[in-house]
Order: C-alpha cells, then sequence, then structure tokens
DNA sequence: TGTGAGTTGTGACAATCGTCACCAAAAGTC
DNA sequence: GACTTTTGGTGACGATTGTCACAACTCACA
C-alpha cells in the first residue's frame, strides 16, 4: 500500500491535510521490524521518527542495575513523542523503545521536523495530541502507584494491555509483567493466583485472559 | 516593568525571536495571584496561558476521596503546559493548578495561542522544551515510586523543594507534605525524624532545613 | 499568662510486599 | 523417553507503611 494511502486509513489527524500527506508520502519510507529489536536507544541521538501503522511499541525506562519500568505502548496510528521532542532539540533520548510485537512503521527523517512543524498545524496539534495522551498515561501511573496495591496495578496494566488485542489476552510470563512493573515474579505469581480465584482472569502457561 | 522587558530577562527562549517578544507584549498582561488561589480547576476549560514571572504554581491531581498527588511544580520562565495544550485542543483540564507562593504572571489569551504557534516556531520550541521538562519530571517519578521506599521519596521532595529556595527550607507541616506525597502524617513525621537523626535534615515547627 | 488550635512524637498492630527456599509442571532437546 | 530449561506455586520471614491511640509541644491571641 502507498504511504499517502497508509496516512489517510490510519491516521486521521495527519490525513485532514492533503499538503502534510503528500510532505509525508515524499519523504517517509516504509520499515518493517521484528519483536525485540531496540529501535530507541537511551543516549543515543533520533534519526528518524516513526509513525506506527501496525504492531506495538514498548517504551521503558531503565536503570543502571537492570531495573526496568514501563512506561507506556505505542499504538498503530500513533508516534513516539521522545524521538520528536528530542529530535527537536537536538538532544539526547533518556527511555528505551523496543518492539513488543512486529510493527510496520512509516519512518521520517528527523531533518524534516522543522518544516513539518512550521508549515502545518495538523502535524503539530498531532504532536500535542500524542503528548497529552502519552502524559496523561503516565500521571495516571502515578496516581495508582502512589495511592493503590500492586493488585491493582497488576490488573490495570493487564486489562490495558489486553484491550489493544482482540483476544482480551496477555501473552506473558509472570516473570516479564514482574520486570515491567517493577516487581518480582512470586509477588506477581501470588497475585494472579488470587485474581483468578476472585474469577477475574484465567491462568494458563504464559497466558493471561481477562474474564 | 514592560512586558517585553520581563520577556527579554526571564525567557530567553522567546526573547531570541523580537516579534515575538513584541506579539506577547501587545496581547498579554501582567496579573498577581495570592497564595492558594485556584487557578486551574479540574473539568474546566483554559481561558489564558500563564508565563510565570515570579512565584510558584503547584500542580496536582486530585482523587474523588480528597486524595491528592502532587506531579509537578511550575516555576518562574516557565508555562503551564496542561494549559498550552488542553487550550490548543478546547479540551477540558484534568489536572489542578494552586498558586503555592504569590505569583506575577503574564496572562496570554488562549486564542492567541493558534497564532503563535503557527507564526512563532520560537514559541513552538518553548512548548516542547516545557513538555520535555514535566514529562522529564513524572517519568522521574514513576521511576521512584516504583522502585524506592517512602524515605527515598521524601528526600527527594525536599530537596527539589528546597532548591527552589534560596535557603534550602522548605516551610510545609508534615501533614502538607503527607497529603503531596500521597501518605499520611505519622509516617511522614518518622520518616523525617529519621533523616534529622541520620543528620541530613534539621526539623522545627512547619520547617525543615537541608543539611 | 493561660487557653486552644494546630503541629509533632511515638508505640502498637496489621496489611502489603520483596526475598529466600524449594517443589511441581510444562516445554524443548537430544 | 530421559534430561534440561523454563515457567509457575507456595510457605516463611522481615522490612515498610498505613492506621489508631494518645501525649507533648508551639504559637497566636485573648
Amino acid at each position: 500500500m502507498e504511504i499517502a494511502e497508509i496516512i489517510k486509513s490510519d491516521f486521521p489527524q495527519l490525513a485532514s491535510s492533503p499538503l502534510l500527506v503528500k510532505e509525508i508520502a515524499k519523504y517517509g519510507s516504509i520499515h518493517h521490524f521484528k519483536k525485540d529489536t531496540v529501535i530507541l536507544k537511551e543516549d543515543s541521538f533520533v534519526k528518524v521518527i516513526p509513525l506506527v501503522v501496525s504492531g506495538l511499541i514498548k517504551i521503558y525506562k531503565e536503570e543502571e542495575n537492570g531495573n526496568e519500568v514501563l512506561l507506556y505502548y505505542i499504538k498503530p496510528g500513533e508516534t513516539c513523542i521522545v524521538s520528536v521532542i528530542t529530535g527537536e532539540k537536538n538532544e539526547k533520548v533518556n527511555v528505551k523503545g523496543v518492539i513488543e510485537e512486529d510493527v510496520d512503521v512509516i519512518l521520517l527523517p528527523k531533518n524534516k521536523l522543522y518544516e513539518l512543524r512550521k508549515n502545518f498545524p495538523q502535524w503539530n496539534l498531532f504532536i500535542y495530541n500524542s503528548f497529552n495522551d502519552k502524559f496523561d498515561e503516565v500521571i495516571d501511573m502515578v496516581k495508582v502507584l502512589t495511592f493503590s496495591n500492586k493488585e491493582k496495578r497488576l490488573f490495570d496494566f493487564l486489562i490495558k494491555k489486553a484491550n489493544l488485542n482482540e483476544t482480551k489476552t496477555v501473552f506473558k510470563s509472570h516473570q516479564e509483567i514482574a520486570n515491567e512493573l517493577g516487581s518480582s515474579r512470586e509477588v506477581i505469581s501470588r497475585l494472579l493466583k488470587k485474581l483468578e480465584k476472585d474469577g477475574k482472569v484465567i491462568l494458563s502457561l504464559k497466558k493471561i485472559k481477562i474474564v
């Protein structure tokens, strides 16, 4: 499929400007990345801006000691605001981005950012919206972390993750979940067992179905 | 002092464009707000965008049950990104903003936002920068909330808050701190006592000095 | 100078959660 | 099929933290 067609169907906010669509089609290129590919490396400079067409990208923060904190996922129809902002500012990235499920992305060269920002208000609004969405997500995370226990945090995570696919199922091991939530495997196992007893999830190997 | 002068001395990023300074001077107006004034109300629409000249604004999220979560402070030289973004999007605000220390602000009418964004790349970059800064702060908060105990969280908070004035002193009661950190007064008292024993702070009534 | 509201100190207790230890079950490998 | 690796289950224990209870202190102001 042509880039212009993809933008029109998957990025409605950008599609409202035919000139902008043309511009993106002209300078963008389609790429495919496989699961576990690192697409954002801490302390590196951004060269391209991704517009996610399919798949899922995980953005998280990694500590010196190997700990990680999940921040959010980038879904189809979204872009990576960290890339956009650090790209515009010519600064180093301070989060990590990894392909969670194979993605198709349109990549825009970083040096086109200024032009897009200057000439296309729709682009700017798209960025503002993206920023707003992710900011809200992270703020909500702060709220949950402040007032809720791990069980709520875990359940919130499962709901959010499960909603990203049709089967309402999370395909992850307890260890993987523990890593993303900054907890330990044993705790996650226990809490999942409790959620199962309460009829909220159904567990099987590397597979958690939301009831 | 003239608005143009203030911009030039306190908002270097904006001052790089004389035309932009002129524009802000033309449509902005200086206002003073006293401590505890609510300047951002949840579920309301933004009418003006503040550029903080002096003082401090506290941005936090309030729960239904009265709980609050401190998100960040807006210092002199900064603007309120939540206002900018929700202003541009014509959406309701979902956080609360209260004057923490008497402020002088330049207020810009919301309907000038589009023009500024469209005509002045410096404005846009200023907004991007502001967004980036606050996003980083909140992300860091997620990290601390995930991996650190209350003592670290409390000490981080004190450091950050104390650095906003020259005396390295936080003028707050234990109860107020507990509210902002989503904890209880007793816990904060205990931890502060511990910090004092460890020689990290000096306590007196409604006053905590960082050593 | 005495009173009261607001602020701080602290012990006791329970719930939550991280960690260690060890086992069981499932999947992959030869 | 035997072995190894990965994944999941669970008891025990201690540290952290929220809560209740109650005492003590500080300061404004009458």
